[in-house]
DNA sequence: TAATCTATTTAGTCTGTCTAAATAATAGCT
DNA sequence: AGCTATTATTTAGACAGACTAAATAGATTA
């Protein structure tokens, strides 16, 4: 098996891959990267380093609004931030889609496509 | 269409994609640019601040070697240097190429694999 | 001689991911 | 009460790699 991806390769298209485990469902921070791992079926390491600043950066784009979780006393830890992608988030989600799908080509016509 | 690809998605893939076009054959930095650019198609815009330093790296970590041209009087302009892939390059190509298949399949897995 | 073409180099910036640790708040145990 | 484990967030600072932008180099052409 190949190692996890993380680092470098990542840069600029996971912000791609937290608007669309969003768009399934809102989600605090917490859950964004739990979807992330499983969906990726172990193949993607993300640190909260990494997370948590994109989600900043995301709000502050206005791609996402966030509200602080009710209080729910059968939980233990911080409030939690709910996450939930906006219109403009989802349209941001159609272009990124789009881009991925270039970029793929474009590296695939100069690396040799898959088989 | 979409934007030429340039930045941050490129981010560690750019390596990769320079090993490939020396891997059929050597190469002065110019060409390996002007290879790159039609191998794309226009769908690639490179800046010689990128390539460059991409080279030098991959001439520093043993991926390539590099000579200064003979001198040919017919052509302008500075003495090219020749870039070709070592050993060690082609099996870093090898791995880059699987380790693309892999990047490109576990984002797929999130952002959702194209039909 | 100036302009243009081919080619390379390099100084400095920016962005995004990383490491690493601190902080928050509660549950469950002794 | 005090300790530890768990869940969750925040943040400081390092670092890599692509960027902008311009300087430099040498030969040809006008």
């Amino acid at each position: 098996m190949s190692e996890p991806i993380s680092g470098k390769s990542l840069h600029g298209h996971l912000d791609t891959m937290v608007l669309a485990v969003l768009d399934k469902s809102e989600a605090h921070g917490f859950e964004v990267w739990k979807r992330l791992e499983a969906q990726a079926k172990g193949g993607l390491k993300l640190k909260e380093g990494s997370l948590y600043p994109a989600l900043y950066r995301l709000e502050t784009a206005g791609l996402l609004t966030a509200r602080k979780e009710e209080d729910d006393s059968s939980r233990r830890g911080p409030r939690r931030r709910i996450y939930k992608i906006t219109r403009k988030g989802k349209r941001r989600l159609d272009q990124g889609r789009q881009e991925w799908q270039h970029f793929v080509s474009v590296v695939e016509c100069v690396i040799g496509a898959p088989a």
